[in-house]
DNA sequence: TTTGATCTCCGCCTTAAGGCGGAGACGGAA
DNA sequence: TTCCGTCTCCGCCTTAAGGCGGAGATCAAA
């Protein structure tokens, strides 16, 4: 058996498989015996191929990455196996950190990240060390701090009101579309205010944009 | 003089870099003549090295590649010369097609594009015929009955203003934030909100935010 | 030079917004 | 039954918002 480092792509970007492989195969170490471009194929030649090492896009249509994370560790953690999955990712996508963490992600590394350090993470994994990069750790920070989202406080009637406002209504506009009267909604707009900490409905609007909480769109 | 194509990649993640020109290289009609990992770099670079074509990522930091694509097409209209910008980015992204091509992208390519489609491309905008991939005819489409963004007709200063609201800010808030008076202030709200057809600054806050005028996030 | 666009600021006025306090109705949990 | 959360609505009050009209300064184009 000789001891190079069995290593797995899976990302549904061709240039990036493309890359990752021509330059990993570079490395001595290392031996990529599989490339997957979606997250169904990711589970499907992980359990098959049983790599030390899995790079794993997040964002992929089929199967997204955490879910694809979610049940490779399941299934090889009935089989006494274990595969290291590093998260390789975009930064905009660094809100998705911590659920890929949880899917039971090992590390996580930025698709800025140097040809090299995607090596030096790779090894390290291999070896039951992770690597955690870019705002990560801030971000781990911040959301631990956070938990639970600020709208998770609002009735249901109050996230239909910050819904509306997220639209752009008036207090009369939303009066009329939620059939109740504008004092109504004035007191459902306060109870919104003082939950979220805003000051007035153009952070919440805003709020509700940034969060998706219009529901069109 | 050889008729190579000069082609100029820009992309942050290093690993689409080095992907895409590994495989480039081996098309002897196409010369890699550099790699820049932000827009900034992507537009010295451009104007350096006159390239016939670039690909170019769309989200990057320091300076997006619609920007860059904006500033590499005003320069070089100025300059009788002609670089055809191909926009290389992920299926999430759709909605930034039209900007990019407002801002004077040749052709649209998806990041999920197999290599092969990807020196047709090239080939094809060296010779005068973009490629557009995806759902952008669909989406070409349905924007194209908007005809131009209203926010096009904002002055400079009335844009910041939007952008401020955009971020929930009171006209006192960014009266400090741009160091002018509040009654200025108004002025710039009423004018965007009669340029916009808005009734209320809640409304202008969605507007900017459905078409990321915000500047941050 | 004249003109037009832009940025800056003023006063006056009306109204929507939002805080504060109170209250009745209803339904489920203790 | 009592208690609590939620939804509904009221009055009173203060202030931010926004419309309307006017105006001086600057700067670039005609």
């Amino acid at each position: 058996m000789d001891n190079r480092i069995r290593v797995l792509i899976v990302d549904d970007h061709e240039m990036v498989r493309m890359g990752l492989s021509a330059y990993l195969s570079t490395e001595d170490e290392i031996d990529v015996v599989g490339e997957a471009s979606n997250g169904k194929e990711g589970v499907e030649m992980a359990l098959a191929l049983r790599p030390h090492v899995i790079l794993m896009d997040l964002v992929m249509d089929e199967m997204n990455g955490i879910e694809a994370t979610k049940l490779i560790t399941e299934s090889f953690s009935k089989m006494s196996w274990d595969s290291k999955i590093i998260i390789l990712t975009s930064f905009i996508e660094e809100d998705k950190v911590m659920p890929a963490l949880d899917a039971g992600a090992f590390s996580y590394l930025l698709k800025t990240s140097k040809a090299e350090d995607i090596v030096r993470a790779i090894k390290k994994a291999r070896e039951g060390e992770s690597t955690l990069e870019g705002k990560v750790g801030q971000v781990m920070l911040a959301n631990s701090r956070k938990k639970t989202a600020k709208h998770e406080t609002l009735t249901e009637r109050e996230m239909e009101v910050l819904k509306e406002i997220g639209k752009g209504k008036t207090n009369k506009e939303i009066a009329e579309t939620l059939f109740i009267g504008v004092k109504t909604v004035k007191t459902h707009v306060s109870n919104v205010l003082s939950k979220l900490e805003l000051e007035d409905r153009t952070k919440v609007a805003v709020y509700a944009n940034k969060h998706h909480l219009t529901d069109d769109m």
